[in-house]
DNA sequence: ACGATTGCTTGCGCTTTGCAAGTAAAAAGC
DNA sequence: GCTTTTTACTTGCAAAGCGCAAGCAATCGT
């Protein structure tokens, strides 16, 4: 299931991994949803089907942007976390979500407007910085052991 | 033909109009390559099948990251010019291209690495500016006319 | 006028997506 | 310790999207 590359250009080669309608959305719940267990994303707003999760979480783990682990209590949950590969996507979904913001308002009225999009409107890359900390700082609380499989 | 969205969310939202293979792939090519009609995108490294480009095609202009153009002289070219919601889409691929750079030369060594990337690496704001008003000047020169169909 | 070029559309097979249902194993309840 | 529930998937099948090849109409070059 490892991605194959159309070509050698650095846009493109990202698009062939993150370019669906999935893989980002995934990483979105995990950084700012704070979302972590398979069921967390079955309950997720946008309601991604098992078979499409399942999927999507083994290749983000064979291409190095989560973990798949599990918390030393408990031998059935998985947890899946961000790597720094992962959590280096930060900056991405930042400018995804400033876009939206600021030109799909025509096309799609109701999307939310808090205190979020104000951060981003005034400082994106100080906003990405601060979700990538927010991060690492629930990583370091939350106890974890790698599973080789 | 429209797309319809999942959610509210800002994030997700952006992905339901850019989140697949193509469209973000397209819009570079304009962007960086300087392509503008149908033959143009055909001949691309990327190889866009002709039905496939046909439909991003139309879906870009209806969701208004492009127009559909002609020039004066020649009827039967049509120019495909991003609108300024498209070239907003500059700073989410100057980020693609980064993170590519930063974090997929393992999984792809042959990745290109040039005098952009380096401009990337060391201001991608400034970068993501250039590129913006190097279209803006192609734009004043280049003349065309809007075609509503 | 005639062939080449451009910008598509159509047909068909393959892959990906998506819903629903089922399964296996660990955890919780009694 | 036996049953029920929860979690993390897998499987089956229908629908949508992707991709190659071919075809076609309009325009352009000569």
């Amino acid at each position: 299931m490892r991605p194959d590359f159309r070509c050698d250009c650095p846009f493109t080669s990202a698009l062939d991994i993150l370019g669906d309608k999935w893989i980002l959305v995934i990483v979105k719940q995990m950084l700012i949803e704070g979302k972590e267990t398979f069921k967390d994303f079955t309950e997720s707003e946008e309601a991604i089907a098992t078979n499409i999760l399942s999927s999507k979480l083994k290749l983000l783990e064979e291409v190095g942007i989560i973990i798949k682990t599990k918390r030393p209590d408990n031998k059935k949950t998985n947890l899946y976390l961000l790597t720094d590969k992962g959590l280096a996507l930060t900056p991405i979904l930042v400018e995804l979500a400033s876009w939206s913001d600021g030109h799909l308002r025509d096309l799609h009225p109701t999307i939310v407007q808090g205190a979020a999009m104000e951060a981003i409107r005034h400082d994106k890359a100080a906003f990405a910085r601060a979700l990538e900390k927010q991060y690492r700082e629930k990583l370091a609380t939350t106890s974890h052991k790698h599973t080789s499989g």
